[in-house]
DNA sequence: CAATACTTTATAATTTTTTTAAAAGGTATT
DNA sequence: AATACCTTTTAAAAAAATTATAAAGTATTG
């Protein structure tokens, strides 16, 4: 973008990102996403292609009438740093803007709860794994990192993990890396994965539910992630729902978290082989583990385990009363579940409708889709991508 | 807006609504109001004025810098039928595009539910109100209507009351009247009244909760009223909150509604009274009378009546637990107390504020003000007036 | 208490962008 | 094959936004 004298404006840098979101893209399309004239994304398309950031790739097929031609990114003159967290793990991947990944996605323990190293660890991590691509760092548009807990975007700071002292989290890693890095909550990302790439794609208003460890919400609405007055919407995860007076992680009682994520079942499930349940579940060997035995509940409801599969419906009918309070305030289109859990969301299907049955008036939840995630467990990443490509520009041009 | 051969743009309407929200402005206020530039707005003024729609007031007090001249728009040339419906009664007023009244507000008696001539005894009212008024139909820019039930607000139908057989609402009343009308759920029409002139004034998002016979949700995000997919957003009065499973009108147990509305409240007095509690409840006359009962508590709770302030404190207790819910998921930054109960709404900000302390998180709801509403019962009305004036030209305006 | 520095608003000149119109390259139908 | 109809591309005209400048005010300062 700095090769050539030409000025780079604002449409330069959102063509650039609506191609990366489609892949290919012809004038009337980007000027109908962009709402811009079409004669003036035609000449900034062009301005790109002399710029060597966009290459024509010949005509598409005709939908009737003159054959458009088709414009895109060039592979590998840029490339965007990815890091999906969870309280246990962590996942870094690099993708050029065909989203193709340059490096096996890299899979390290790093434990988020009280400990103090954890940010020294994860840049380390990072900096090793940038190394190791053989990219130069000027050729990076940034780093984008999904994680759990309450976090400022704007700011660039996560309230609950990851202290940098005197610091934002942001201003840390741009200077320990040299790469400009944006955060966000891991539900937000997912959101924005299957509202540009997947089951939410160019949705208007869609819910999207982070079923795992916890349960997250990203809420898309008029086209966009809502975030809320101070960035903490969609805290799905603590709302007063249940009579079961079950202790949460936050201090209060009745969270869904508490007694629908997958963390809660595999509690139960450790109770329920202890007291001599019959399943396949009881033949794990780390059953002091809560996260084994979560992972092992997916693996078992699918092959069929009735114990596993009584234990996955439980939930979601727990989950389909808290979507049920979210069909009514917010009358959704379109109702995504994701995350962690996706792999057994099949199965959750019939007891969440039974529940939006019971708990829902008929008319709100009548026109609404409930779809389960195609992104799968790489939603978190992808999302990191997007949320990367949304600030690309926004620093250059005022 | 015929008189001149100009031609009127999109802008010219946009001026006037803007100028109909905040009384008088200058062309800088409206040039950023409207996103448009100080030059075309300035224009497009001068072409109100001389078609004249638009006055000039002449100069404002310097805020540090050259006087600015300021606008409004010519008082009688213009009017809005407005009406504000619930279960029992409508009330019927006329504006003027200043906001002032040309009649007294009539009220009167309309039962919505089971009642097959409804629509025409409202048409009725609304024709000799309108005759009453001495004002030629075509000075109406509109009729502005608020109602409860399910509405589809562009189509311009009731699903739940006033069937007009074949014909929609909307269209039954163009014909009827000659004038165009405009029909919302009158929560949402609340929450447009505090957006522009109330509580929520510019507000970037802010949750309206109007309380009353029922106990409705005005959602205001991104500075403008969301409705969801299919318009029922905000269906607050039917989340499934309770632990008492008391039957709901909805058919459904333990709604919001069910045990904090203003008519459980009164329900709840009744037995109360008759099982002997001590209150100056005790001593009206139309013990019977749902309706009468809730208004005399609202009044004698004014008063200081203990049982009257212990039904109310209970009842806004339980609106605070559904806040909570609200909270997690919207992280609003202002939170409005309105409608009828409005009264008594003081008396209820301690309780509401206790269950936040115990059900929210509490970086969830440290931003997060809670207000009374300012503009009491009228607020219907006002937003009824809103509606009229954000379709003003929209049909003439392709 | 004038002179200067800094505001905000109003108007004019210039540049950018959109709108409109026309041409070019297709498909579908008769 | 001729015609109708559709979508994309290019060109010319019109509209709107920027930018620069002028005008009219307040606050500050020696």
């Amino acid at each position: 973008m700095s090769t050539t004298l030409k000025k780079t404006s604002k449409l330069h840098y959102e063509l650039m990102q609506e191609l990366y979101y489609r892949k290919s893209a012809s004038c009337n399309e980007l000027s109908a996403a962009t709402k811009k004239s079409i004669p003036l994304v035609t000449k900034v398309v062009n301005e790109l292609i002399e710029m060597g950031e966009v290459v024509e790739q010949g005509y598409a097929p005709s939908s009737g009438g003159r054959r458009p031609l088709m414009y895109a990114l060039i592979k590998d003159k840029q490339f965007i740093v990815l890091v999906a967290m969870d309280q246990l793990s962590t996942r870094i991947g690099i993708v050029n803007l065909h989203n193709d990944y340059r490096l096996p996605i890299a899979v390290v323990e790093l434990k988020l709860q009280d400990n103090k190293t954890a940010l020294n660890e994860l840049t380390q991590h990072l900096k090793n794994y940038i190394k190791k691509s053989g990219i130069p760092t000027n050729k990076f548009i940034g780093i984008g990192i999904g994680m759990p807990g309450f976090i400022n975007v704007s700011k660039g700071i996560n309230y609950t993990y990851l202290e940098a002292n005197n610091k934002t989290l942001k201003q840390h890693l741009l200077d320990e890396t040299g790469i400009p890095a944006f955060i966000d909550n891991d539900s937000s990302l997912i959101a924005l994965a299957e509202l540009k790439f997947g089951a939410a794609k160019s949705s208007i208003d869609a819910m999207v539910i982070n079923m795992g460890w916890g349960i997250g919400l990203g809420m898309i609405i008029n086209g966009s992630l809502f975030r809320g007055h101070n960035g903490f919407a969609g805290e799905f995860s603590h709302i007063p729902i249940s009579e079961e007076s079950i202790l949460c992680s936050c201090g209060k009682q009745g969270c869904l978290e508490a007694v629908a994520s997958l963390l809660a079942v595999a509690e139960k499930a450790i109770i329920g082989i202890k007291e001599g349940r019959i399943s396949s579940l009881a033949y794990i060997e780390t059953l002091n583990s809560k996260v084994e035995v979560g992972n092992a509940i997916i693996k078992e409801a699918n092959k069929g385990d009735q114990y596993a599969i009584e234990l996955i419906s439980d939930a979601a009918y727990k989950i389909g009363r808290g979507l049920s309070i979210l069909i009514h305030i917010m009358n959704p289109k379109v109702i995504v579940l994701s995350g962690r859990s996706v792999k057994v969301a099949k199965l959750m299907l019939a007891p969440i409708q039974q529940a939006l049955n019971k708990y829902c008036i008929p008319r709100l939840f009548a026109d609404t889709e409930i779809k389960v995630s195609k992104l799968g467990f790489d939603a978190e990443l992808i999302g990191a991508s997007i949320l990367v490509m949304q600030n690309f520009g926004k620093e250059k041009i005022k």
